[in-house]
RNA sequence: GCACGAGUGGCGGAAUCGGUAUACGCAGCGGACUUAAAAUCCGCGGCCUCGCAAGAGGCGUCCGGGUUCAAGUCCCGGCUCGUGCACCA
């Protein structure tokens, strides 16, 4: 065995091994119990970046543990290929995406060979691929049918960087999630998924979901918005028009002293008086020009203008002005709010300004009374004053008396709004998902859309003259390409245009999951006997920055599945891991920009892939971020080395055994060995791979103590240290391990080989350590053999001179005695 | 503002159920090997005080309280950092 540990000239040797012998391939133990582990699927782009490498790996230990533990492992691995990075390369270079695309995947692929993970090659499927995207336009088409597909014409975030339109989800701060460009308010046609029929579903799930960080399922309870409160009518004063407004605080609605439109509200042309109309249509329009983001921004001051209009409180039959005001937003609740400025802090703020009057009908309650005049809103619950006939009730009840009131008056209702949207999915781009659709003017002349049969899917991306196409300019780009067009009418047979839209990439990636159960069924997305043996996917792994995106569409579009008969789960994940970022050495994200990045292929290529696996991997516990280290890296390095040379060294043992009895060292060193697997394997389990590799570290220290062996019992006792050394490593380390297990003789692939089990006897100790303290203070540490009793280890305790000395002209009045642990004296 | 997460040596981090804080690794220091260096192996390692030393005592997990025989861990209040949502009625 060469003395010196060589990682290039032993890792791709055992990667082809591995592939050669099918040992990733899922489905080749039916009989054992499944598990289904995953990575988010990547955008092939030219370079893997650490932050793959360590997603990969975080899913790759578990695989590779569970494999070992004898479970049917399913780890596929595939590409999310549509999507803007490769169209705008189109545009600057000319190359068509589907060969830059082809290109990128073959290099990413190449990249992640090289790391050693353990896919299942033979499931690989890529989202640009028409027998994927074939089944997008599948789904679409029943879910058109089941109405959870329409068009609308409205408002939507048109991202100008990408030239597109963008979901609300896609958008942060104002700018686009993507390419940080600025996003406007634009008015066109698009499709939408109807997602928020299933808002109270996804939301109610979020409970199931015990096994997801808490800072997921927050986000998008936070996300989906939930809010219970009433909607109430207010008649327009001279005209049978009403407004209706939501509010989370009825009880309030005896203090309220107007009420407000959104600017862009459909009832604001008609209510306003004409002596009012020319200030209210230069303030709409005002706000029409600012967007979305700088109108709405908290801080901004409160300003509007009133219509000329008056409404009646369907409570007090009292009438108040209708105004129209910056802060109130038309698409939430119902773009129209009853202001109480006395109980809430805009309407305080906005009254004050333009000097409309205040009205307190909360009391604190059990207090002083409010002060008059109010310096700012009182926004607490409370008892009710001068409300009639609620007065005196407390807020709560009497949001139940009143909205029970307005139903029984037929003016309105309780009810519950939700923050989340309806999820836009048309994009003016030609690298995506065709929407099956084409327009006749004859049959459709409402240009709602007639879908296309389903005989005739997919509706394949045409062949482009790219240059001409891909111009990054003016309308979507499948629009100049007359051949795609044009088409004939599924209906009358007469000439139709297709749909030139696209859909959003995050389609692609709402069940790609469950394609890879059965990659090449053509009768439908999934094999419902293969989803029914994998689905739900056991431990999912991706980042965080997917919260309200990927990771709320694809529970959506589960559900939807389970209604097709497509899955057998309401929820796709049971348990899901989001990683924390892998930053540069100077602590900031790795760029271009800051020229730290550190590429896999470097470290892979100086240190091996197990040294980049176990560095990675060893650097910190998955959910939370590190900055590169290189020292660390030649640390892990070094543990590799030694772990080596540790295993030449002690070549000979190979094959040695001893029918016992074991003592001495030979005892110690099965000891540790036993103790090694319990801990490590207890790490693994917990997804702690940080402990499990120090774990694996100290056993191997401990190794290195016991120097030369001299008896048969020690020789056999280390050839079962470094089997199960190499055993418990390999999730981490595989190549080195396997190489080390063939140079021993072993027969079978590691990969293949079974996790080690611990002899319960062998992992206890006879010597115990104990901790003496007096009132809570460590005052003395006894070795105590196992088996003593109480009254033997206090006793030895007692006898200690520090403790005595502590002790001294006290009183004892209690021993606490805590078994393996500790002894501690109260005194005083 | 609301929600969630985090704060432990010089650094990354460990402590799984309230039970000896700082495992493991990095950097550092000392020693062995070497003509020398690198590499490797062995050892040391929170802070303060006293002591030549062995050792002894005190303090110590962001801050302030509390519960407990015992708190990094539980409770209350606060600070700082990070993330998400945000004039959401």
């Amino acid at each position: 065995m060469n003395e010196r540990y060589e990682p290039k000239s032993i890792e791709t040797k055992w990667q082809d091994r591995w592939e050669q012998a099918g040992v990733y391939r899922a489905n080749r133990r039916p009989q054992a119990p499944k598990k289904y582990i995953l990575e988010m699927l990547p955008y092939p782009s030219g370079k893997m970046h650490m932050g793959h490498v360590r997603n990969y790996l975080l899913g790759d230990v578990y695989a590779r543990f569970f494999q070992m533990q004898g479970f049917d492992v399913l780890h596929p691995m595939g590409w999310d290929s549509f999507g803007l990075p490769a169209e705008n390369a189109a545009i600057k270079d000319g190359v068509h995406p589907a060969v830059r695309t082809a290109e990128n995947i073959a290099s990413f692929v190449k990249e992640i060979r090289s790391l050693g993970y353990s896919y299942d090659w033979t499931r690989e499927i890529s989202t640009s691929d028409p027998r994927y995207y074939r089944w997008n336009q599948w789904f679409f088409l029943k879910m058109l049918e089941r109405g959870l597909v329409y068009r609308r014409f409205s408002k939507v975030n048109w991202c100008t960087g990408c030239m597109t339109v963008i979901a609300n989800e896609q958008v942060k701060d104002g700018v686009c999630e993507r390419c940080e460009s600025q996003v406007l308010d634009k008015e066109m046609p698009e499709w939408a998924f109807r997602i928020t029929r299933y808002s109270d579903a996804l939301l109610e799930g979020l409970d199931t979901l015990t096994q997801w960080p808490d800072r997921i399922t927050s986000m998008q309870r936070n996300w989906i918005g939930r809010s219970e409160g009433a909607e109430a009518e207010f008649a327009l004063k001279g005209s049978d028009q009403k407004i209706r407004i939501f509010t989370t605080r009825i009880d309030t609605i005896f203090g309220c002293t107007y009420v407000v439109l959104a600017p862009d509200h459909k009832l604001v042309q008609r209510i306003t008086t004409p002596d009012r109309r020319a200030e209210v249509q230069a303030f709409a329009t005002r706000m029409a020009a600012m967007g979305k983001e700088d109108r709405t921004a908290e801080g901004a001051t409160k300003e509007g203008a009133f219509t000329g209009a008056y409404a009646v409180n369907p409570f007090t039959g009292q009438d108040v002005p209708v105004w129209v005001a910056n802060f109130v937003l038309a698409d939430y609740g119902t773009g129209a709010v009853m202001s109480v400025p006395a109980h809430d802090q805009r309407d305080f703020e906005f009254a004050r300004k333009y000097s409309l009057p205040l009205r307190p009908v909360i009391q604190p309650e059990g207090k002083d009374p409010l002060p008059q005049p109010l310096e700012a809103a009182f926004t607490e619950e409370g008892v009710l004053a001068d409300s009639g006939a609620f007065s005196g009730k407390r807020s709560a009840e009497a949001r139940r008396e009143m909205a029970a009131w307005l139903e029984k008056e037929g003016k309105g209702k309780a009810t519950i709004t939700f923050r989340q949207r309806d999820w836009g999915f048309s994009r003016q781009r030609y690298w995506g998902t065709p929407i099956p659709i084409v327009y006749c003017e004859k049959c459709d002349p409402q240009r709602q859309g007639i879908p296309v049969p389903e005989d005739q899917l997919p509706v394949r991306l045409p062949e482009i003259d790219t240059q001409a196409v891909l111009t990054g300019k003016g309308e979507p780009p499948l629009a100049k390409v007359a051949s795609f067009v044009n088409t004939t009418c599924p209906r009358c047979g007469g000439p139709a245009r297709r749909e030139t839209e696209t859909m959003d990439t995050f389609v692609d990636s709402c069940w790609y999951f469950a394609r890879y159960l059965s990659p090449d069924y053509d009768q439908a997305p999934v094999d419902p006997a293969q989803a029914k043996r994998w689905l739900p996917v056991d431990v999912y792994v991706g980042g965080p920055e997917h919260a309200v995106m990927h990771l709320l569409y694809f529970r959506f579009w589960t559900r939807v599945m389970k209604e097709l008969g497509l899955s057998p789960v309401d929820e796709p994940v049971t348990r899901l891991v989001t990683q924390g970022i892998v930053n540069g050495p100077d602590g900031r994200k790795m760029s271009k920009r800051w020229g730290n990045v550190v590429a896999p292929a470097s470290i892979v290529g100086r240190f091996g892939a197990d040294t980049a696996r176990v560095y990675v991997l060893f650097a910190g516990p998955p959910e939370r971020d590190f900055d590169w280290s290189d020292e660390q890296v030649e640390g892990a390095h070094r543990f590799l080395k030694r772990v080596w040379v540790l295993a030449a060294t002690h070549r000979e043992v190979a094959g040695a055994t001893h029918a016992g009895p074991y003592e001495g060292k030979a005892l110690e060193i099965r000891k540790a060995a036993h103790k090694a697997v319990k801990r490590v394997t207890e790490a693994i389990d917990r997804l702690s791979y940080n402990t499990a590799i120090a774990g694996i570290m100290e056993f191997l220290n401990s190794l290195y103590a016991a120097e030369k062996l001299e008896t048969p019992a020690e020789r056999a006792a280390m050839a079962e240290a470094i089997r199960i050394l190499s055993l418990i490593l390999t999730p981490f380390a595989p190549h080195i391990t396997e190489e080390i297990a063939s140079e021993y003789g072993e027969q079978k692939l590691l990969a293949e080989a079974e996790w080690p089990t611990f002899d319960p006897a062998l992992v206890v100790d006879d010597m115990l350590p104990y901790a003496v303290q007096v009132n809570g203070k460590l005052r003395a540490e006894l070795k105590v053999p196992a088996a003593s009793t109480e009254a033997e280890i206090r006793a030895l305790a007692e006898a200690d001179e520090r403790v005595k000395a502590a002790m001294a002209d006290k009183q004892l009045r209690k021993v606490v005695f805590v078994p393996k642990r500790l002894i501690n004296f109260v005194v005083g």
